[in-house]
DNA sequence: ACATTCGGGACTGCCCGTTCTT
DNA sequence: AAGAACGGGCAGTCCCGAATGT
């Protein structure tokens, strides 16, 4: 055996992810993600075959903890499963409160960046960015449908997008974030959606 | 005598902009401008000094239109000005039925594909990013603050933000339509919007 | 028009011939022709598209001159066409003589070179080398037809072997004058060449 | 207790003649050799300190088991050294056999290989290249000379270039029959230089 | 004005032979 | 002997300028 290679790995995926929201991934050049790393081109080669292996490696590890993230979120409010309409909201001030803590603009989504490139990566990377949407849907929308079991809907709306929105916003905030330069900008955003919710969903006392 | 070289230019321009947002900016090589655009590299820096001259001209060319439709909805909807909460409503529908009628993903907006590589591109352009969503922040401002003074508000809610989350909703719906390569997202997300609006907005009668 | 590419693209392939045949063609960098040629990146690239392009042109043009002089040779003993055996020995003498000339061992034979490196060459290139030496065998061929018409032979001998041996003793010559570093070995072995015709047709008088 | 190391490298050298053979030596990697040896970097570079240590070791092993091959080939014709003339004809018959009996072109000889890239080569290897022909050379001049002495010649020829002449029909028609797929052509030429053997040594009776 | 051909040279992704650690 | 890392070399692309037309 020689000696631990995934420090070196795990350098190469943290700093190539933040090249890759600064740059875009065909900006962003090997030879950056050398130097910021601090490693050798023979290094890079070793653990990635190619640049393609490389956007797929770290597609893989950003869904592997934004749905890991998501689960957290549900265990946490699980407690108020009795309460769908107090756990959805709490769900969502969460991600308020993540958001409001930010000093900088979030540094971006890969969702996002790689879809503002789909040219680059192949249909098994783009599956995986669809499957994790879908997976947000799944996590909304079982929340919505408790909901609106107990309080129904202040007026007809369309469950399936409902629960796009959250993803949808957070999207889209962290582009204006960015291009505004304004890190409130997210949590902003996301507070309206928690509105939405509450006028939707009329408390029931 | 030479010929007009308009049309070349703006065939330039157009494949150009189909290109970066299939490919990033940096993605799109001058080269497949040119086989896209049949024309030849001397053509294409004759109309161009640089690749980033086109980035600026892109943008240019892309916020101008983008400004002058806003502009047009709201000339549309100048004859409700009497009625602010109908007008903004309209407002709305006038963009959630332009993307309804969309048969594939919107190919995506300018503003979200350059944020999404921000090195590439100079703060001149930035700015020009940053003053667009302004421009369309003030618009919804001054059309919330009509509608506020004559209907007030369900709950309270911050109006600046509310004014952008058009164009946040915009920019994550045109991402996660691409994602899941469905062209009713954006449409259905921009109903979600106007429903939050209607809700915030009771109708007086 | 532009200015003339002519010289540069003839200067990039004199000069990628000799390193081939010092070097092999995996063996030789673009980067030394570059230096050898005094061009550049841009220069060669522009001139063929890939080393593989090179590759082709380079034996299109080797093939093409070697072809020409075996016509010219062909040509030149055309006056004594009456005698079919004056003529063999008089074009195998031609390249005897062509050989003694040489002051360093010939530099070696793009066929050969190629067919010791075959994994990286296309089967088009391939064809075109056995065309080559399968238009010697036709040439020499009808040259011993003739010869045998007239002269008989002395012992039975292959005929379409025997044109072969041309271009055999030729190949293997320049093998083993380079091996030992010995100029004259290639003029020594055709000579032996024109010695065994002259035995098998043994002069009539 | 280690394992034993001989089949290792044994495998190494086997695939790596055949690899050099197909590629040339520039143009394979010691790469494809670990990947057709099933063995790692670790191996291959503990049992030889450089790739051109590998070269050595290649010419090394191929000239002496040729070199066997031409002591077995004296010996088997030993007991005809009563009759040089035939002996020499038996000798040249020896490898007409062997070649007759090929199913596809012969592989090509390492002389051959590392003479159209000598620049690859130390003058070391060259040395051995040189030492191996001028021994075949010495071989076939010693039968050539007790040949003369009972037969004589019926026309003048250098005897030198006549004893090379094998190794050069063998070089040229290994090229030729691998240029033209014709695993026959080596046994046909070299039965055109035992004709002409022949033919310069008239049998006396 | 508009377009073409030719060339420059830095840079890109990737592979190379090699060495070091275990 | 395996596995990790090294760093320079590889072929090929990049954006762009220069020279030369129409």
């Amino acid at each position: 055996m020689a000696r631990d290679g995934k420090p070196t790995r795990d350098k190469i995926l943290a700093e190539s992810k933040t090249l890759v929201l600064e740059n875009g991934f065909a900006g962003t050049s090997v030879d950056q993600i050398l130097e910021r790393s601090q490693i050798t081109k023979g290094a890079f080669f070793y653990h990635f075959k190619s640049k393609a292996d490389l956007a797929r490696t770290l597609m893989d590890v950003f869904s592997a903890e934004d749905l890991a993230d998501l689960n957290d979120a549900l265990k946490e409010t699980a407690s108020l499963i009795g309460d769908p309409r107090q756990r959805l909201l709490q769900f969502v001030q969460r991600y308020v409160d993540m958001m409001a803590a930010l000093e900088a603009p979030y540094p971006g989504c890969l969702y996002g960046s790689y879809s503002y490139e789909p040219s680059q990566f192949s249909d098994e990377i783009k599956e995986k960015i669809s499957t994790a949407i879908l997976t947000w849907r799944k996590a909304l929308e079982e929340m919505l449908d408790e909901t609106i079991k107990t309080h129904g809907m202040k007026m007809p709306a369309d469950k399936k997008s409902l629960a796009d929105q959250f993803v949808v916003i957070l999207e889209g905030a962290f582009i204006i974030s960015k291009a505004l330069n304004d890190p409130k900008i997210t949590a902003e955003q996301l507070k309206h959606f928690k509105n939405y919710l509450e006028l939707l969903f009329e408390k029931k006392d």
